[in-house]
DNA sequence: TTGAAAGCGTTACCAA
DNA sequence: TTGGTAACGCTTTCAA
């Protein structure tokens, strides 16, 4: 491997000194032109591409942000995470996404990988994190932003939904459409599921409906074909005149694992769905959910760190509620979210 | 701010020297048990989070893979990045994921702010570059590896499939099923999607039915509802009798379309996607599609970065075809895929 | 097993 | 507008 190539290189070529370079590099302006040409052609003989580790600790600014999310392999963290992306690359900012798989302990070292990198901002999705998280996280007097959920303590900026509320509400909608046995159906047990999952549970209770001989779930990840594999455990006690899916993939797949096995949908069992993926308004029938707005979350996120670094002010806090709605489509009855409370 | 914490802070508390704090942290079973336990204290009580720019420069290493995707939005790429991220984080290595955005030029930037970072291995979607983008990769005698394209002239390992056979393959399945008119749907104008263009241009005029007014389009990124639209603009010059459509999305929609306006698929038109995403085994009727690995591309393209970067060998070269099938369900009546040629 | 000294390649600060 | 000097916080020698 040839010796690498550094700044100093370009100065000499270009016979100038090295801050000079730097400066053109940085700021062509407050340059001379005629430095700034020596220079870029410098630059270009030498195939010179400047060591950003050399300039992040020099100057102690990453010009990163950090993100964790669950998972890469949901659409609904590709589209927040899209969202991330073009609010901060125009702005300057690269995008460091880490992966916690839905573990809080993978979590605390994504937290301390992103610090380590001095990421000048961290958005993670979650409320619930291990202790030391969150004193890595309020000690680092950066911008945090948690996603998704809404928070009791946000460490800095929260905004996402009331995940309880929404399996309320989705449940409630089944039960005041005239519904009394009505199921649940759940994959694995992340954040955010649990708590919509709490919802049904009170909404069952408020109603004296509860059974537990109605909640079906499977500990896999997410998808059509484990809808469609959950769903068929009702075989044993008898099917749900309606269920609640913890998500639109395992809707589709108990939608169609219900019309397999000769249930119409939704005369004989109503479904509702969570999220409405873009496939909800195309499935036949086509697939009632609740609405929720990563995208605008994934901005809205952005846009506040983006905020908080320019006032230079560390870590203001607020709680932002981006709220649900439900989408009322073939496969239940016309129904509507009951009012606050 | 509180003064930041250094390796010399910690140094200090722990009564050693900076150095075999550096080691106790890398390498704990090289300091005796008495430091490191001392060295261990003095972390926790700090919240002592290294410097990641300071060890890079020192090492001149940066244990991370650079990955450059045209989009995070299309789940054909999170699949890959998941597989990408499963093989290299229980290695060590961080995986940076750089999004072109379609466009050469930001694939430019993205190789440039990759190696400034000092990236030990790039792996990028697709094969055509800027003449300046390979030759940065060229020089920068890291290992490159170009996926999910077939490359004429690969710059180092390249894993892919062959799209233009795939799509000259997807087409005349459906000629030698009886169809004469085949129409073709796609958005966006990807490097992907134009070879299977190409390969559904040259299977028509092989059999000589090429006709423009088959072919739709629209520029717009891929989406079901964009295969809705598309597929409306055919009610101007009349049905096709089947269709090859350029991705799953697209497929969906225009069947729904289809379905819409009273045609029955796959009687009246059949229709075959690309990709076999999961939505296509449970869609009804469910639909027919070239089944491509993605998962498995990032896995072994991962696995061939980590093989070249072990033995230290740079820029190995090599061309790993990875196939794709024809995966009929209902939408399609029963095809295979002509033998090899 | 531990430590001292010398960088790594850039930018901040101050001067010219 | 340009340049000299001293960091930035860590790791790599080389010694002890």
């Amino acid at each position: 491997m040839s010796r690498k190539i550094t700044l100093d290189d370009v100065a000499k070529l270009a016979r100038v000194s090295p801050i000079t370079v730097s400066r053109a590099l940085r700021n062509p302006q407050i340059v001379s032109e005629e430095l700034r040409l020596r220079i870029d052609n410098a630059v270009k003989k030498l195939g010179y591409v400047p060591n950003i580790a050399a300039s992040r600790l020099a100057s102690a600014r990453s010009h990163a942000i950090g993100v964790i999310v669950p998972t890469l392999y949901n659409v609904i963290f590709s589209e927040y995470l899209q969202a991330l992306h073009e609010v901060f690359l125009p702005v300057g900012f690269q995008v460091v996404v880490v992966n916690s798989r839905y573990s809080l302990e993978e979590e605390e070292n994504a937290v301390r990988t992103l610090l380590g990198q001095r990421v000048e901002a961290i958005i993670v999705v979650g409320v619930n994190h291990t202790d030391l998280t969150r004193r890595l996280l309020q000690q680092s007097r950066i911008p945090v932003i948690e996603t998704f959920q809404l928070a009791q303590e946000p460490i800095g900026i929260n905004i996402g939904l009331d995940q309880v509320r929404a399996g309320y509400d989705a449940t409630s909608s089944l039960i005041k459409a005239g519904y009394r046995r009505v199921g649940f159906l759940m994959g694995n047990r992340d954040e955010r599921a649990t708590e919509r999952r709490r919802g049904y549970e009170r909404a069952m209770e408020d109603a004296g409906l509860a059974s537990p001989s109605l909640m079906k779930s499977q500990q896999q990840s997410s998808s059509i074909a484990l809808g469609a594999r959950v769903m068929a455990q009702f075989k044993q006690d008898g099917f749900p005149e309606a269920v609640f899916c913890i998500d639109d993939n395992l809707a589709l797949g108990a939608m169609q694992e219900c019309m397999r096995l000769g249930l119409r949908v939704p005369d004989d069992i109503a479904i509702l769905g969570f999220h409405d993926l873009e496939f909800a308004a195309f499935a036949s029938p086509t697939l009632s959910s609740i609405a929720t707005h990563r995208y605008e979350m994934g901005k809205i996120a952005a846009e506040q760190a983006l905020r908080l670094l320019n006032r230079g002010a560390g870590t203001g806090q607020d709680v932002i509620d981006i709220g649900y709605e439900l989408v009322c489509r073939q496969s239940t009855p016309d129904m509507s979210i009951a009012g606050p409370g």
